[in-house]
DNA sequence: AGCACGCCGACT
DNA sequence: GTCGGCGTGCTC
């Protein structure tokens, strides 16, 4: 190579965002390279930045800087041949960045996997030893010293068994015989890149996948279709795994790729080993659950174009595919597709813009559509296919409303009502299984003192301390604090403590006094916090190895039990009172979701559904199992009321340690935008200021303005987010929020 | 995010 | 006298 020094470098500009997630920072650093350096759009890079050394991303190159010249630092090195970002998800970053109302770097961060960053995961190398092409194995044996039987050996064994392992030959011959037999120039060593491939030994049974007329109806509607978005709106067992199959081989055929989103939880072996036995290596898998090695490796197979379809949970939309044909969003109105963590981004929203750069499908489905979509699909802004009937023809299951208050009118202070109880014998006495729902962990939500009514609370938040019983502790669910269950009261000191509202924990122990007999299994985030708990669990119990399943949210979605007869809802209105609009759709959609649960292919189904307020119209829907009565309710609501989709929701939340200080960053923000306000009043439906719910998190106190727009008025809103920008500074943070999915 | 620079309180 | 608290400004 040095004979060819003498070529002139140009020299070229960067333009770089460093990986550093302030405010201050979210801008442009320039930096300069030669122009052989292998630096293009989207590379990584190693940059000098003020006293320390950190890692950027490339999102410009130009030939020309108006800085001076002595002010602009060299690159230092580039992290990999291949940009990490290409021109799509460049773009993608950017759209993040302006629609979440975060910093690039922020946005950035979305496309590169967590142990890429700060080069904590390397690329995992092996290395070979083979013969030099140009050995001859008896000559070169009879050119070494009578002495050196090992280095004979060695080569050998190469000869019978060509390329080897280069750490099992040491354990054989010894490093030393290898190094010489090298140094003399018979072999080489070579090191090859290795992939730790998940799930690489699953091999489903290659099965014959028959479609129904109704699928190809269905396949060809959205095949056919001119418009971008499908949505595939079909009751649970429809048959709309094998629809988007279908539709993924096709695009694969055609050469394009695919992505597909389930809800994390699905995720389950048995569907990835489905997966797998259709499109083998070609398929690549992102989910929580994979180590840090193996999510890495994933991620490259895809940069690389080795794998050509991702599966993956929300995060998978941000997968460095190209020449994407379709997107897949199972389980659409799902809300683990809403980021609860900021960059706040919309899975959706995210799959559209890729479908349109790339000219591809998207596919929505559910079987209880989000209001919004279900909305755009009636207006025809989406293509509507409806996958009506279930393929086994299961009925679905009849459910009971049990009203609770007259329960404890006549004295039943237990969870269950009499009803549930007598439905639970019934079940167990025929060997079938129940699953009890109750959003609820814990022993108890509180604890409360009868003397003198004090609740324990978090002392970093300001919300009450769920008991645990298993290991006698008190637990903040919002920020995790966990401290040892108070004998007394803290305020008071008395003994006498009362336990506030039942939790998962409280339910199987109640459980097993009615049915000592019975096995009972329970899921919540607290049985589930190794990466395989769920798995375990969910398999345990669909292998009949427990008669009764208690859990939370997490067992509405996932499997199929073929011995559940009997499913008991504990409090079904407990999300329905909740303030944000938000809350009769969740609710329909859980109850309908655990309500298909319960039902064998021989013997009808059973939903015991109790609740505070039976008449409730969206309990009849959901018992009904009719929603489109409930979409045409709810949208007539939102639609009166100026909720989402007819409006758009901004929150700001300013929060701080200092209250004063907080206070009055709240203060003359408030005023700066109730000027706006006042400016732009035909564009408003609601402006208010208040304490935030949770009015104290993490020993932040935490205020909140709240404002309705008029939807889809991208204008008003950065103007909102620039005033309220102005705001945030090191000590008291102000974060703007589009649509929040909850207000605490 | 770090880090340097800079101006006021309680200490060996 | 000074050691060190964290407010403020800067990073191509």
């Amino acid at each position: 190579m040095h004979f060819f020094e003498c070529v002139l470098f140009i020299l070229m500009f960067a333009q770089v965002i460093v990986d550093i997630l302030r405010a201050e920072v979210d801008r442009i650093f320039e930096y300069s390279f030669d122009d052989d350096y292998g630096i293009n759009l989207g590379s990584r890079v190693v940059v000098p930045f003020g006293s320390k050394v950190i890692e950027g991303i490339v999102i410009g190159i130009k030939e020309t800087s108006e800085y001076q010249p002595e002010k602009i630092k060299k690159i230092l090195r580039v992290l990999e041949e291949t940009p990490a970002l290409t021109d799509e998800t460049l773009k993608l970053s950017e759209y993040v960045s302006k629609t979440c109302f975060v910093t690039r770097a922020s946005a950035l961060r979305l496309f590169l996997p967590v142990e890429m960053r700060k080069g904590k995961i390397k690329e995992k190398f092996k290395k070979f030893v083979e013969l030099n092409c140009e050995t001859d194995v008896d000559n070169a044996v009879l050119s070494l010293s009578k002495t050196a039987v090992k280095q004979k050996d060695f080569l050998f064994y190469l000869q019978e068994n060509g390329k080897s392992d280069y750490t099992k030959m040491c354990e054989l011959f010894g490093n030393q015989a290898i190094k010489s037999v090298e140094k003399k120039g018979f072999v080489l060593i070579t090191e090859e890149k290795i992939l730790r491939s998940p799930y690489k030994d699953l091999e489903g049974l290659k099965k014959e996948i028959k479609l129904t007329e109704k699928q190809n109806e269905v396949i060809n509607g959205i095949t056919n279709t001119d418009k971008t978005t499908s949505l595939l709106f079909g009751v649970t067992g429809s048959g709309k795994t094998e629809v988007y199959l279908e539709l993924i081989d096709r695009e694969i055929k055609k050469g394009k790729s695919a992505i597909m989103l389930v809800p994390e939880i699905s995720l389950t072996p048995q569907m990835l080993k489905q997966l797998r036995s259709r499109f083998g290596e070609n398929a690549a898998i992102l989910h929580s659950g994979l180590s840090a090695g193996e999510r890495f490796d994933e991620w490259w197979r895809i940069r690389q174009k080795e794998a050509k379809i991702v599966i993956g949970a929300r995060s998978a939309i941000f997968a460095p595919l190209e020449n994407i044909g379709i997107i897949i969003i199972d389980e659409e109105h799902d809300g683990s597709y809403i980021s609860e963590t900021s960059p706040r981004y919309t899975t959706v929203d995210i799959a559209k813009f890729r479908a349109k750069y790339n000219d591809a499908k998207l596919v929505l489905g559910s079987a209880t559509p989000s209001v919004e979509s279900f909305l755009l699909a009636k207006s025809g802004e989406y293509n509507l296919e409806r996958l009506p009937d279930r393929i086994n023809k299961k009925p679905l299951p009849n459910i009971e409303v049990v009203d609770m208050r007259k329960e404890i009118r006549h004295g039943n202070n237990s969870p269950f009502s009499v009803s549930l109880k007598a439905e639970l014998e019934e079940c167990l006495n025929k060997k079938n299984q129940a699953i009890i729902f109750l959003n609820q962990r814990g022993y108890s939500r509180s604890v409360i003192c009868t003397e003198c009514g004090h609740v324990v609370k978090c002392p970093s938040c300001d919300v009450s301390l769920t008991y645990h019983k298993e290991d006698e502790s008190l637990l903040c669910h919002y920020c995790g604090a966990k401290f040892k269950m108070v004998e007394s009261c803290p305020e008071c000191g008395s003994t006498f403590l009362r336990y506030g509202g039942f939790g998962t924990e409280r339910v199987v122990l109640e459980l097993k006094k009615l049915f000592p007999n019975a096995n009972i299994l329970r899921m919540d985030k607290d049985t589930t916090q190794n990466k395989e708990g769920h798995f375990k669990i969910l398999n345990d119990f669909s292998q009949r190895k427990a008669d009764i399943l208690v859990g939370t949210q997490m067992i509405a979605k996932g499997h199929d039990f073929p011995f559940v007869t009997l499913v008991g809802i504990l409090d079904a209105d407990m999300s329905l009172h909740f303030s944000d609009f938000k809350s009769h759709e969740r609710t329909f959609q859980l109850l309908t979701q655990v309500a298909g649960r319960s039902g064998r292919a021989d013997e009808a189904g059973k939903v015991v559904l109790q609740t505070y307020s039976p008449e409730h119209p969206v309990l009849m829907q959901a018992i009904r199992y009719d929603y489109e009565g409930f979409f045409e309710q709810e949208n007539s609501v939102r639609s009166t009321t100026g909720f989402p989709p007819y409006s758009d929701i901004i929150r700001v939340l300013i929060s701080g340690v200092n209250e004063e200080n907080t206070i009055n960053v709240v203060k003359s923000l408030y005023t700066e935008l109730e000027m706006f306000k006042n400016k732009n009043a035909d564009k408003f439906i609601f402006f208010g200021c208040m304490k935030s719910p949770i009015k104290k998190l993490q020993n932040k106190f935490r205020y909140q303005v709240l404002m309705r727009i008029k939807a889809n008025n991208r204008e008003l809103l950065n103007e909102i987010f620039s005033i309220s920008n102005k705001y945030d500074n090191r000590s008291v943070s102000v974060y703007m929020e589009l649509n929040p999915n909850n207000l605490s």
